[in-house]
DNA sequence: GTGCGGCAATTCAAATATGAATATCAAGCC
DNA sequence: GGCTTGATATTCATATTTGAATTGCCGCAC
């Protein structure tokens, strides 16, 4: 009968490609790891994986038996999700997983309200680009830029977040403030990278023919945010990261360059849990009262 | 992170009811158990099984864990038939699963050749009339009266396996020979239960009519072999079984009282182990070289 | 070539898990 | 009522598992 918690250090030296990778992960010895493999291996009379200097590399039989310990630990997390469920205490983690453009400022700054709050419970702000799977546990709420397409999540479509062209003072006073779009091929300018502007509802029109002539470009929402804040040209900035920035100013008469939803998005079990639901709820509510920001309407035009 | 093994153990217990059933199960003890209970419990914070004195009674997170904990060792279990697939060796061991009527005497006498020639391997015959899951590695080939329903097994038809009425010689001398089926009602009836009969190819005009005056029966085919042998009076008999009795007498000119076919099962990987592979050509091959034996041709004719 | 870094295997003392024996309790049965 | 049976919990000596340290091995860079 085979042991399930070799298959579980099996499955972990698989993704991880070698013994010491894969302790690193489970937090374990490499040892442990090792004299676990090969017992293992003794147990089901077969080399799962072949040792080389440079690590493990599986076998056929190895390749095969991933996929089924892959498909257990799919349950292992589904079972993790009915615990968390099931779990009505305010205390303990939640962990929102964000992007940038909202994790770094917006989301932090909003949850003094909730910390006070829930004193017991440790919020968690996970910044990443890439799409934690929330059936896998790898987050608990996510703030996400699209409908997530599986199932078992729930999701709400919240704010719109615009964006804007700004620039700061500084450089509108020494490159003079365009009037019209088309001036803009005589400034620099700041742009995302084309895999940003793709997950957003962008008219081609006004950004890409820009593309070729800009001065700054990045994948971090931050990083060309600051590009904007330091004066190096002109750029498209998120409107409720502009709210308190009296250093920038809108140009074209609050003209949108882009924007995306934002979509509220828990497991359905998750929000069974008392302290995840609380923060679903408090995030919703922060963020439906925020909608005006998000889209740039009042402040933006208090800042004129 | 929870620990997989834990969540094998709990199966067992969700499974079994009570944590000295499941501890038996698993081979390990009692308290071994308690306490992996009490730390999978303690990891995840709730309850999964309220311990009385009966027994454990499951709690709701209980039940719905145990539904995961199931798919999980369904995975395991294509793992072992994985492994067991790959085994090219010829050692280790061979589970047989096959009923009473051709397991209790004649598969254990046509094993003596392959014993023999394969040294290295452990022959397993396990009689049962209930149906041993291949798919769940309860066996590895299975002899059955059916042709299996579930995907993922291979199988073959062999030969059609015969019964027809015996009596021994001492009864005959007693009682007297009937020459037609009507005089039967004169004799002691021996007669397996019906739901034995319902799985055979019977014609219920020979059968059903006498099952009200029969002397004795059973649901072992053992059991009624060993009646009629024992000259308790007439009954229905494996031709095959008769072939080395030479106190037993075929009554009614050869007629079959009933017969089923027999089919050799086994599960398409397992056909990839070497010894598993040479057993089910062994036992397909000794099978259909005794097909004039299951039908109850030459030697019966010789008997007569 | 020499040294460095990453890898798996080995060694040994310490932490951990295990099983046999036992205690304790509840229910069923003379 | 007392006895038996079968359940979980507890205790303690033992066996197993673990991790820190170490070794040995290879490839890579300088």
């Amino acid at each position: 009968m085979l042991d399930w918690e070799d298959l579980k250090y099996f499955l972990a030296m698989a993704e991880h490609g070698s013994l010491s990778a894969a302790a690193r992960k489970l937090n374990v010895s490499q040892p442990t790891l090792s004299r676990r493999l090969t017992a293992l291996e003794e147990n089901i009379g077969a080399e799962l994986f072949a040792r080389t200097r440079a690590g493990l590399e599986m076998t056929l039989l190895g390749e095969q038996m991933r996929h089924h310990a892959r498909h257990m630990q799919d349950d292992v997390h589904a079972m993790e999700r009915l615990v968390t469920g099931h779990d009505s205490s305010l205390s303990g983690s939640v962990m929102i997983s964000c992007i940038e453009a909202i994790g770094a400022m917006w989301l932090v700054q909003k949850l003094g309200n909730f910390i006070e709050q829930y004193p017991g419970i440790t919020v968690d702000v996970k910044v990443d680009n890439a799409v934690s799977d929330l059936l896998r546990r790898e987050a608990d709420i996510a703030l996400r830029m699209f409908r997530p397409v599986q199932n078992d999540l729930v999701a709400k479509r919240t704010v719109t977040m615009n964006y804007g062209y700004y620039a700061s003072k500084s450089y509108l006073e020494t490159r003079g403030k365009p009037q019209a779009l088309k001036e803009l091929k005589e400034h620099n300018f700041i742009l995302p990278h084309d895999e940003i502007l793709t997950q957003t509802k962008t008219d081609p029109r006004k950004v890409y023919s820009l593309s070729r002539s800009a001065t700054f470009r990045s994948n971090s929402m931050m990083a060309l945010a600051t590009a904007v804040e330091s004066g190096f040209g002109i750029g498209a900035y998120s409107c409720v990261m502009a709210v308190d920035k009296p250093d920038l100013v809108r140009l074209f008469d609050d003209l949108t360059v882009f924007s995306t939803d934002i979509w509220l998005v828990s497991h359905a079990e998750l929000r069974r849990s008392a302290r995840i639901r609380a923060m679903y709820d408090y995030l919703g509510d922060m963020l439906t009262s925020h909608n005006d920001a998000f889209a740039g309407r009042l402040p933006a035009r208090a800042a004129e």
